[in-house]
DNA sequence: CTAACTTTGTGAAATCCATCACGTTTTTTG
DNA sequence: CAAAAAACGTGATGGATTTCACAAAGTTAG
């Protein structure tokens, strides 16, 4: 494993976003790219690109640019695109389905494969190819997971991580508005969808461009 | 308007969070809070807390910590939750229809006041008390909404976004893979979910906790 | 009232990150 | 082939943010 542990937080978040575009100019059969071509396309400084690319080695050429086919293969090794992780998805509400009917799987190395709801209507059937189970079975059924989306009611939030946590669950991406407790062995991404709009709302009113 | 433009956009991004759980504590009826205390809740070092408070002057008692309704009331102003801001919903597929069918409003100054997609078996309806216009009439139906929230393909984002901008709004919420392109003038934030996804796979394998 | 305790607000240090600026290498053009 | 242009990789810089750590001020208990 671990080549380089060393590498910023900041620049590991951009690199799934730089993959889907390497690939996209793949498929669309362009051969190289410059920086400042992938920073007008994915609107990241391009000396924040080449930094980001080089603490990876040297992947590009000088006066060339980066061979697109180079790149995209370095890319699916380092972010594991041939290995899939499978994902839970906890809480089949409007949220949850949106994502279970969502195409993950485009350009995607993550995969939903069982969702979990208490609405015993929902248990038993399949949505986006998905089956959904009942969410007393979660222990039973959750196979071995290790990452977990949560789309339930805050209330629920804090009991179904440590349900998570004590299954093995080793990331949560949770779309609760509630700040959930895990062990230091958990990590967990937040996205708190009105945060985000609150949050745009206030930048629009106190930081005028 | 603005007493402090001097606020650091970190600090910013966390104010509606500080405000929500505040709130959350009034409505609970505690009178007071230490920094500590709110650390706990939101996950957010405890000195950053006080540093981010700091930036609004002393709003705390040394010893005492902060008096919950004076803190809600100082955020209420700051954030204007008394002004409503409205907001409009650009394509009502799955993700579209779960942003309309969430509450927004529960704690939250935003709304979602008109829809709009091409389906026309959608045209006409409403959906969680927000109707819903066909996108060829975006221009005449949106009222002088500010911000946008796009749920879009992302084929359409780009079209869609020159769109909006041409109609004078000034952010948007991105839920598109697509990297939009605005001018200087317009805010964006995006939401990528499958690289918040992958992200998250990424940061598992490569930074054991 | 005093002593022990609590908790803020903030200098100072540390960390993290983005960007500039340019030497170097390669490509392209004439 | 030579000159001009393109574009990487990176040292250095500056800015933003987090965190430490502690004096000052207030609270609580006896």
């Amino acid at each position: 494993m671990g080549d380089e542990m060393k590498i910023p937080q900041a620049t590991a978040k951009r690199l799934p976003l730089y993959y889907r575009f390497i690939n996209n100019l793949y498929l669309q059969g362009k051969l190289r790219v410059s920086s400042k071509e992938l920073s007008d396309a994915v609107k990241v400084d391009s000396a924040t690109i080449r930094r980001d690319f080089s603490y990876f080695g040297a992947l590009g050429k000088k006066g060339y640019g980066y061979n697109v086919e180079h790149l995209l293969q370095f890319f699916r090794r380092t972010l594991d695109q041939d290995e899939t992780t499978e994902v839970a998805l906890i809480g089949v509400g409007n949220l949850g389905t949106a994502f279970l009917n969502y195409n993950f799987m485009k350009n995607n190395n993550t995969k939903i494969v069982v969702a979990f709801d208490a609405n015993d209507r929902l248990v038993g059937t399949e949505i986006g190819g998905v089956p959904v189970a009942h969410i007393d079975d979660l222990e039973e059924k959750m196979g071995n997971v290790s990452v977990a989306i949560l789309t339930v009611p805050s209330q629920e939030a804090q009991g179904i991580t440590d349900r998570l946590v004590e299954r093995g669950v080793s990331g949560i991406l949770n779309f609760t508005p509630a700040r959930i407790s895990v062990p230091p062995t958990v990590r967990v991404h937040h996205i708190d969808l009105s945060v985000e709009l609150q949050s745009l709302a206030y930048f629009l009113k106190h930081y005028p461009l």
